[in-house]
DNA sequence: CCCTAATCATTCGGCTATCTAAGTATCATT
DNA sequence: AATGATACTTAGATAGCCGAATGATTAGGG
């Protein structure tokens, strides 16, 4: 079995996700009605699993600077997604969580972009499915920390 | 080995892919000096590979309409990156080519992205290592196709 | 041959997303 | 209570993208 160097990793990494994203993003962009980016996607996705978290967390997480977060959030306040309440005992600190249409607006617009890949993935065989699947497991850990 | 839905692929395939975008679009930022997005990066990548393609290719390819890839393609040609020369029978169609320095701008931004990664990868296995290339290189031909 | 379609690309106007810099409110420390 | 740090917002500017309209060229019937 051939060792892999760290740069080809990568090289097919990248690769990959420059297909995926462009395979995405339309379908995503297709979703304007309800005006949803990515950036709004992935902010929801982290208020789902992080209820409660501040505005710089989410920023942190979705990587973008604190101003451009604030207008996002902002609008997604606005569209009812998301209830902005200010945290118990310091009150420079906001507390953000999904509201139920935010939950479901969450889901459809992560439906609508896994739809898209599910479709290609249909020929794909079990067997690479699974492989495919542990190395996403595997690759998780390394890109989330730091 | 537990056997992975489709869905379940989709959905760490599109965690993955997310979590990369995260990582590598703010060192694409850092490259502003030379203000290539990651849409002139895939322009310039699809030219590499397909020199003399007219504007609705590269368009099709990197998934933006005309009037975006014609702008974005004016700021490539200005910044000296891509040659727009005439079709030699069709003189609606344009022939898009990297230039010298196109090419060098291209390698320059590729390493840059692929370093970030290569940093996160520095602690996976070889094991893994060989794991994940394997399953990037099952996942682009169904990636690529249509 | 022409006239009409169709095709390829550009220009225009407008909107969204993002950044930096500056401002406001609150908290922490001495 | 004064100073500095922290969390967020507002303001101003720019890039990227789209749809609609336009220009230029070619293709296909009469």
């Amino acid at each position: 079995m051939a060792q892999q160097s760290r740069r080809e990793v990568a090289e097919g990494v990248l690769e990959i996700t420059l297909l995926v994203t462009r395979l995405v993003t339309p379908e995503v962009r297709r979703l304007r009605p309800k005006q949803l980016s990515l950036s709004h996607i992935r902010a929801l996705g982290f208020l789902d699993a992080n209820p409660d978290a501040d505005l710089s967390a989410v920023a942190d997480y979705v990587g973008l600077a604190l101003p451009s977060m604030s207008t996002l959030v902002d609008g997604l306040v606005r569209r009812g997604l998301v209830a902005r309440l200010a945290a118990p005992h310091d009150r420079r600190r906001l507390r953000l969580r999904l509201t139920r249409a935010g939950k479901g607006a969450l889901r459809t617009a992560l439906a609508a972009a896994q739809a898209v890949l599910e479709t290609r993935f249909a020929d794909l065989p079990p067997g690479e499915r699974a492989l495919v699947h542990r190395a996403m497991t595997r690759l998780r850990p390394f890109l989330m920390r730091g």
